[in-house]
RNA sequence: GCGAAAGUAGCUCAGUUGGUAGAGCAUAACCUUGCCAAGGUUAGGGUCGCGGGUUCGAGUCCCGUCUUUCGCUCCA
């Protein structure tokens, strides 16, 4: 079966299996919008407790907190969000090819300096060693010529960027005569921003609100609540702090399905170290996070680390954790050595300062920050992605199952009366009073044994227990396992402790600190 | 945002040159069977994405719009 096909089968089963919706569907959705159904949430709660537990009750070192979504506008500045998050993009008619305005004009930049380069570098040859750089740049006509040229662009940009002035931008590109590298042509639309930023307005009158945005990520949520989590936790660097939230971004593209949303969830730990640790911490977290992915055993070859060349400004390391999913390697989880941009941008905006007085060194600084940030729709989509199967058994007959990790899986177990009757359900009811205090029950009399054993495959349940009429005589039940399709008869007694060990946490986060 | 394709029941689809909507599966009820789906009977569910236009009449033709998929683009 071709990939793609995979991928559309997977988003069917996710809508008629309740487990993720388009978003207000009766009004024809809302796009790139999703609801999680009532196995998708629960599913998707499992994965945040998972996460939540490996960072907070196997780290003695690292706290929650929950962070508001609505912050100071500053902070924003302070981050660099609402500068990098601005992009003015313009497209080619003809090759229909869309770029960015300010990187067209700066690679146009970029050429002028290689041509003044050349220059130098053919003088330099013809005068050896007699040859002065700052003499020949000061004086040769054509140099100074382009240095013009370069001038000229140049202050005209910073102006336009500055005053953010899109026409002047756009007249920039079309004085440099800058064409497009596809189709050749000088034909560009205009020049249009785009802020990723979701911006809304605080204070109920019109003249007094302020201008606030829904945050773009949760990070810094964390770093303006470091102080105030260090003080009171009494927290000794190093020390994290871990959060779960939503965050939202206007993308220009938002696409494949739950991949790239506009409205998204985060899994975030910051980890405070002292400068110059940081690189070994990185290595640390690097692997501590692939471990906890690979604990869910959808299969160690589906895993791999993408480091990245190009940094973003904050960071002096980076990679991905990518998970083959149906289209692809994709990126689920960054962890990134985000330095002390973040504290010291905020000290600067703020005027506050964001040090640690680390008494080993008797001394104070601004800590270094390792990231390790996870989009939980991502895991999401990975845990299904990598559970769902279509087998085909003996006879021919083929089952669709979600092999979801037991832990994780949004029904623990179903209870199922072989025949409605006989006092066969009444057994079943009391099996589930039984256990529903402590497990996600599901009772199901309809139809076939064999028909409810594929509704329970479809949704990931890991167990199901059959109540048969020998049970009214010796108080067994099969217990029939979803993977194996292998089943056990066990004392009803003894229900409750099996399935406790079976779909405990534990199972995971015991992997995780092996 | 640009280009291409698509949108009919919960799902997969049919619907002939325009003549007031069908199937299978799924769902629900009852009967039957009873350890790996698809026995019988019956029922519910659609103003054919939405809005205009052409026509005596539009699921079918035209325009617009929304949504989805793919490609481009972007991606902290």
């Amino acid at each position: 079966m071709a990939q793609e096909d995979v991928f559309k089968k997977l988003v069917s089963h996710c809508k008629e299996y309740g487990f993720v919706f388009p978003s207000s569907e009766i009004y024809d959705g809302l796009g790139a919008v999703y609801d999680y159904g009532q196995y998708g949430v629960e599913l998707k709660n499992n994965l945040k407790k998972y996460w939540w537990d490996s960072m907070t009750l196997l780290h003695a070192n690292v706290v929650g907190i929950d962070s508001a979504i609505f912050m100071h506008p500053t902070i924003w500045k302070a981050s660099g969000h609402v500068d990098a998050f601005n992009d003015p993009l313009i497209d080619n008619k003809d090759s229909k090819k869309r770029y960015r305005a300010d990187v067209l004009i700066e690679d146009h930049l970029a050429k002028i300096e290689e041509k003044i380069n050349k220059e130098v570098e053919k003088a330099a040859k013809r005068f050896g060693d007699a040859f002065d750089e700052t003499q020949f740049r000061a004086t040769n006509g054509r140099v100074l010529e382009y240095q013009a040229k370069w001038d000229e662009i140049h202050t005209r940009f910073s102006q336009a960027l500055n005053d953010s002035n899109l026409e002047d931008l756009r007249q920039l590109i079309l004085d440099c005569e800058i064409a497009c590298p596809i189709s050749g042509t000088r034909n560009w639309t205009e020049v249009r921003q785009f802020n990723l930023m979701f911006a809304t307005e605080m204070g109920s009158t019109a003249d007094g609100a302020t201008k606030i945005y829904l945050r773009p990520e949760t990070a810094q949520g964390i770093f303006v609540n470091f102080l105030n989590v260090q003080k009171t936790g009494r927290m000794k660097i190093p020390f994290g702090i871990a959060q779960i939230g939503k965050a939202f971004r206007n993308e220009i593209v938002a696409r494949q399905f739950i991949f790239r949303m506009r409205e998204f969830e985060q899994m975030e730990m910051q980890f405070f170290v002292r400068p110059g640790e940081e690189m070994e911490w990185f290595k640390q977290w690097k692997a501590a996070r692939l471990k906890w992915h690979k604990a869910m055993g959808l299969g160690d070859a589906k895993y791999r680390y993408h480091d990245h060349e190009k940094l973003a400004h904050y960071a002096n390391a980076a990679t991905d954790i990518e998970f083959e999913m149906p289209f692809g390697f994709k990126e689920v989880e960054g962890i990134h050595s985000r330095t002390d941009f973040d504290l010291s941008q905020h000290e600067k905006f703020s005027g506050k300062k964001l040090q640690y007085f680390d008494p080993e060194l008797n001394q104070s600084y601004t800590p270094y920050v390792i990231e390790t940030s996870i989009g939980v729709d991502r895991c999401f989509l990975s845990i299904l992605a990598g559970s769902y199967c279509e087998e085909t058994l003996e006879g021919g007959d083929t089952r669709v199952v979600l092999k979801l990790p037991a832990a994780l899986a949004p029904i623990k177990l179903a209870v199922l009366p072989l025949v409605k009757k006989d006092g066969l359900p009444e057994k079943a009811e009391e099996i589930v009073n039984m256990l529903r205090f402590d497990f996600r029950c599901q009772y199901d009399e309809k139809d076939s044994i064999g028909k409810r054993y594929r509704r329970q495959d479809a949704i990931g349940t890991p167990y199901c227990i059959t109540i048969d009429h020998e049970t009214l005589n010796d108080n067994c039940v099969t217990i029939r396992f979803r993977d194996t399709m292998e089943q056990e008869r066990v004392a009803i007694g003894d229900l409750y402790a099996i399935i406790a060990e079976k779909v405990s946490m534990k199972n995971l986060l015991k992997q995780i600190i092996e």
